[in-house]
DNA sequence: AATTGTGAAATTGTTCACAGCA
DNA sequence: TGCTGTGAACAATTTCACAATT
């Protein structure tokens, strides 16, 4: 077991795995998930590919970033490879997460479950509206933004969502940062500067449909889906 | 004016415009929209570059499948980029959109903001749930997603946002398509089958959580921010 | 002097094709 | 026989570097 551990390490430190291979890792395990769910000991290369609309060797490529999970002749181990990647993605555990901004887009994300269902859970809410602070959504009561620091501290929280109006976003952000918070998503639709040690990723709604207008417009043959 | 629409024409016909490069090109837009509003006449590809996260070559070559905007020695007009950026990403018009699934994201996206701002209207709304149908968000009244074909024809729909659970996300797309639509933005987690002359982009939002449980997981300097 | 526009070079990512194994 | 794992070939994307232009 520990062997399996190293051998991922090891390859891991040895290669630089892309940032596209880590986003099909995420589309594997959903296929493996349903996969499990659907009472498939084994699945190939072929099959997994054609679930997620990529080809065969891609999977296997990417899978062999991180060790050798399949048996040549037969396939991957479905349940054994969705743990597999449970682990390598890091949501074999929980994960606590604050929310910041309980407007439109924060409430949805509170009750979304999705989220618990990957190990997310949105255990804190911030909010400046003094109308909000103190109301409770969703069995979580809101803090002030104020107490930002020291209450992210408090509770371990590891994962901060901002959901924020754009042009208070980089104050929000600096708070978070200053607070030790490593990892960040963002759905304000503005460009975050952060220190190099966090890793802060956008979540930009409005893009996906300027994607489709584009595509409409212009009849181009950009139909490559991207999830 | 005609000339300027005809070699971008050219352009696009000629080349293959990648993903990243429309992607980008919102991130372009978005960037001109604050230059302008902060009263600059023009930009440099250094300077848009920075205001994102890329380079300047990356800019100017992305902006160069489209035409020739920029002044050598001055760098480009940023009220007129906007302009053409908007003309090219076809946001230089109003869409109007339907909206299927009224649930958590479905409520949160009928408020969203940033999608009127960007031209997307949402002028409908479909949902199963009887206590829903009827009622009314933000002064649109919730049809019966039984009526989806004719109401979808009826107004002159062109774009379809689905919010609907993973598991009957399927059947509702083959509805969507049924009723001549080509563009879709599907927020279920599932990778859902289209006809090839049907745009389909996926918005999963699991998954930006998921990039940063790995890359906090395994310490990768995976610190790229994807927008 | 500054900055674009763009071929060419470098790098990164994907697909091929086949040896190796159950 | 069927299917994985992977180096090598290929394709796409990004960066370089510089001539052209204001």
């Amino acid at each position: 077991m520990n062997d399996r551990i190293d051998e991922i390490t090891n390859n891991l430190s040895r290669k630089r795995i892309s940032e596209s291979t880590i986003r099909r890792l995420s589309l594997y395990y959903r296929a493996l998930s349903l996969l499990e769910k659907e009472g498939y000991e084994t699945v190939s290369s072929k099959e997994l590919a054609k679930r997620e609309k990529l080809t065969p060797a891609q999977v296997r490529k990417d899978l062999s970033f991180f060790g050798s999970f399949g048996t040549r002749g037969l396939g991957y181990p479905v349940a054994e490879l969705r743990r597999q990647l449970a682990a390598i993605l890091g949501i074999d555990r929980q994960w606590q997460v604050a929310l910041i901004g309980v407007g439109n887009i924060g409430s949805a994300l509170v009750g979304y479950k999705e989220f618990v269902r990957q190990g997310f859970q949105i255990v804190k809410l911030f909010d400046n509206d003094q109308r909000k602070i103190g109301s409770n959504h969703k069995g979580i009561v809101v803090s002030d933004i104020a107490d930002l620091e020291s209450e992210l501290k408090a509770d371990s929280i590891e994962m901060v969502v901002i959901a924020v109006p754009a042009t208070v976003a980089q104050y929000i952000v600096d708070d978070v940062v200053n607070a030790g918070i490593k990892a960040i998503l963002n759905f304000a639709p503005v460009n975050l500067r952060v220190p190099s040690d966090v890793y802060l990723r956008n979540e930009n709604m409005s893009m996906e449909l300027e994607y489709l207008s584009f595509a409409i417009v212009n009849q181009h043959a950009q139909k490559r889906v991207r999830t």
